[in-house]
DNA sequence: ACCTGAACACCGTTCAAGT
DNA sequence: ACCTGAACACCGTTCAAGT
């Protein structure tokens, strides 16, 4: 009998498969759930055989957080006025982010949250720059509405089960952070791009 | 010849002199060092007698942080106008937080944040109130505020070392992120306290 | 070139056993 | 009540050795 393996038969690794295995392991279970060990059980492979094809972790986790950022890049901007678009770009930020919970996770906890975020960054830069800002306008803007996003972004991925003191409860329970990150960064949009 | 102990001649080992010795050792060599079993060489110690006195690391953390919380309670808040002393309360978060980098950064590992800065969201709250917002607008404020100050102070915290993105480099080279953070700050309180 | 078993130096945690 | 040595089940990483 021809030995028929049970997952598929595999003939040689790959580093993009096992990059893109590794961005599966997350989406599906979580960064906690990113081990070498473990996604090597999952290509049904020794543990060094990762380290042959990645390096290291961090570089593993680096090709992760890039493959997800790709899939980010096709999101465009609405809205005619200035104002609005580049709210809209400052928006498609923080929803993406906010729709893929695990990788943005992995991200900040590695602190690669701009090789996740960098397209949408430039997108937003663009924006900017069409409302007429200069170069320091747009960093100034560009940097305030980082903050916000970053705030929001945090606040959103917090994990609600374990709320450190009672009052978080009272404070945030019922509370639409998405309408919350749109009001803020109006605040902060208004006070840059004018017209 | 009595034995003369190398270090103090400890007695006994008390809870509290377990979590002061945790958070000095946070303070002095970052989160990454406190470890049960660092913690238990530092106090000359077996690992299980940390374990005895207080239960898991998590619950050492959120020792060390509510220990480092009580430090923060005595900033005050400054201005006379309604506004300025809002401005000074969301100020004094950032600012603690910004100030103990190390402790802030555990705190935020962990989830505990809210844990470490409580006291001085609750004189925030008491300068909302002040300035006569109504229950809704004080939990709409706080919201937004705390999405500016979180939002700064991971980016404050973030290691300059390991840029993600070349950008990076270029975008916050240069930047004065307290100016920054106060700036939009006030975009956000000027939005929700009038006068 | 690609993959392995075995080891090294770490973790948090537990537990029977000592005083 | 307080503390210990030894172990368990995990990490990331390396390395000689196999094909």
């Amino acid at each position: 009998m021809v030995k028929t393996a049970t997952k598929l038969d595999r003939t040689k690794l790959d580093r993009t498969e096992v990059v893109s295995a590794a961005l599966d392991l997350v989406l599906r279970e979580g960064p906690g759930a990113l081990t070498m060990r473990r996604l090597a059980t999952d290509l049904d492979v020794g543990t060094p055989t990762i380290y042959w094809h990645v390096g290291s972790r961090d570089e593993l986790v680096a090709a992760v957080i890039r493959a997800q950022a790709e899939r980010f890049a096709e999101r465009s901007v609405e809205g005619t006025t200035a104002r609005d678009r580049v709210l809209s770009a400052a928006r498609n930020i923080y929803a993406a982010a906010a729709e893929e919970r695990a990788v943005t996770s992995l991200a900040h906890q590695t602190g690669t949250s701009s090789l996740l975020l960098g397209r949408l960054e430039d997108a937003l830069i663009a924006e900017l720059q069409a409302a007429g800002l200069n170069r320091a306008g747009v960093h100034d803007a560009l940097r305030s509405i980082l903050v916000v996003v970053t705030g929001a972004l945090v606040l959103t991925l917090r994990d609600p089960t374990k709320h450190a003191a009672d009052r978080d409860e009272l404070v945030w329970s019922g509370c639409d952070l998405d309408a919350l990150t749109t009001a803020t960064l109006r605040a902060v949009v208004d006070r840059h791009v004018h017209e």
